[in-house]
RNA sequence: GGCACUGUGGCGGAGUGGUUACGCAGCGGUCUGCAAAACCGCGUACACCGGUUCAAUUCCGGUCGGUGCCUCCA
């Protein structure tokens, strides 16, 4: 496989540290409030990362965390965290807030059929290694204590601007002028804040002798230590998380390690919508249910995604979702012949034998896929095999999670007599019955095409 | 200001130094009780200006534009 390392800004061949086992992590949701479509379109990117290390051969071993604490609303240290913000916006501890937003993300994140991550990381259940690990970082002298927090001194650790090409001379002259005072450098991060006296901080653990969180850099740190060693595979994220999240990520574990953090580093661009940036204040920020509300199934929507590559800005438009829609129809619909002795043979020519053939469509998907994930181009080929039988959709729906089959079921008895029936008016001449029953099949969802071979049916929706 | 990504036909979106994907939408035709599907055909895109080259959308330089990050954000 081949894939764009953002640590080294060009496509390299994939080479598993160990190839009995791929470790990968993925920076998850902050679990304050519901993720919208763009948040969504990260982690199909990643299923299909997943999926295609599967068809290469390989064993993933994913990581994806939650975080549900930790995230300040600014650097300054007075602010509450998100959670704590949602908490007191809707009456509920911050515990239920994170345990309601989690039921909903995994709802969503299974509505589009995404793969279970083998390990599902809860920031809170990971104190105690935050904890160690700041300590190590202590000992280590990476550190010092303001009357906030312990911050990692990132002058301390040489290859800090490294990774994302950092101006940090730039970022001193353009700090903020009420940037921490306490702070010696610009980019300098908390490792584990305090709570002060005049704090009311639900989330809360003793530590150092007194009330405090971990940083919210810290905790992916310290899950990938615990549930995946030193070095990983394949570290992936969006792309807004290499300038700090993952640079600081960096800094905190090869300073308490000293060891290279991921092989590779893998970076979703966002998705606008209409040319614009998702936010609150231009109204488009959209869940699945909106989608839903609009005639769109999930599914749409990652067909969507999956159109696209995940590199570079995308567009997000209603009539690309609507074609979207389309064309994963259209692919249903042929699947649909399978069940029809009307349908015209579904044979492609080909002078292999059905086994040979099959390999040799796998391979034209499998192949764009493997080379940098690009799933446009493996479409463009899967539209020139429409005509293909079944255990060639069984391959793709392996390797993208469309539910085709699934998706695609046989007609009732009760519809099949009807088309019975409607052939029968039809055959007298009674054009008015036949109408009347092929409305009432489109009222089940499918209607009837006739063809030089006889009527078949196909889905509405 | 710094850094990153990016600029392809009505929309979405791949890709390539020369044969100009693919989907959706549209148009014309065949077919058809009607309708639709299917099939055939059509539109002739690669921001702009230079350069390299026999040849550039594809390489190089510049210009302009878009988006993001630099406070949390996929």
């Amino acid at each position: 496989m081949k894939l764009y390392n953002s640590a080294t800004h060009q496509v390299e061949d994939f080479e598993p540290i160990n190839t009995s086992e791929v470790k990968i992590y993925t920076c998850g949701p902050t679990v304050y409030s519901r993720a919208h479509i763009g948040n969504l379109a990260s982690y199909i990117y990643w299923d299909l990362l997943v999926r295609a290390l599967k068809a290469n051969g390989y064993t993933p071993k994913r990581v994806l965390n939650l975080t549900d604490v930790g995230h300040l609303t600014s650097d300054a240290d007075e602010g509450d965290d998100k959670l704590e913000k949602g908490a007191k916006k809707e009456g509920k501890t911050v515990w239920e807030i994170a345990d309601s937003y989690i039921e909903t993300f995994f709802k969503d994140f299974y509505s589009l059929n995404l793969l279970k991550p083998e390990v599902i990381a809860r920031a809170t259940d990971y104190i105690n290694q935050d904890k160690e690990l700041v300590s190590l970082l202590i000992d280590k002298g990476y550190t010092y204590e303001t009357s906030d927090g312990i911050y990692f001194d990132t002058s301390k650790f040489a290859r800090y601007a490294e990774f994302a090409n950092l101006d940090l001379d730039g970022l001193k002259a353009g700090a903020r002028v009420d940037f921490n005072p306490e702070k010696k450098n610009p980019s300098d991060f908390a490792v584990w804040k305090f709570i002060k006296p005049t704090e009311n901080h639900a989330m809360r653990w003793d530590f150092l002798g007194k009330p405090g969180y971990p940083g919210w850099h810290l905790e992916c740190s310290s899950i990938i230590h615990s549930e995946l060693g030193e070095t990983i595979d394949i570290h992936t994220g969006g792309i807004d998380h290499v300038p700090i999240h993952h640079t600081n990520e960096i800094a905190q574990s090869e300073s308490a390690f000293n060891k290279k953090l991921a092989n590779f580093w893998l970076h979703c661009d966002f998705i606008n919508i209409d040319n614009q940036k998702i936010s609150k204040s231009l109204g488009n920020v959209y869940s699945l249910d909106d989608l839903r509300e609009r005639g769109f199934s999930p599914l749409d929507f990652k067909m969507w995604v999956l159109e696209g590559t995940y590199q570079g800005t995308r567009n997000f438009t209603f009539e690309g979702l609507e074609a979207a829609k389309n064309r994963r129809l259209n692919w249903r619909n042929n699947i649909a012949l399978s069940y029809q002795d009307n349908a015209p043979s579904r044979d492609l020519d080909s002078p292999d034998s059905h086994q040979t053939f099959l390999d040799n469509q796998k391979s034209k998907i499998l192949s764009p896929v493997s080379n940098n994930l690009n799933s446009a181009e493996a479409f463009a080929y899967i539209d020139s095999q429409l005509s293909a039988p079944n255990d060639f959709w069984q391959f793709v729906d392996e390797l993208f999670g469309l539910n085709l089959l699934s998706d695609s079921p046989d007609i009732s008895a009760e519809q099949k007599q009807l088309i019975i029936d409607r052939e029968a008016a039809r055959a007298n001449k009674n054009f008015a019955e036949s109408d009347a029953i092929r409305a009432r099949l489109n009222s089940t969802g499918i209607t009837i095409l006739d063809t030089p071979t006889g009527p078949i049916w196909q889905y509405l929706s």
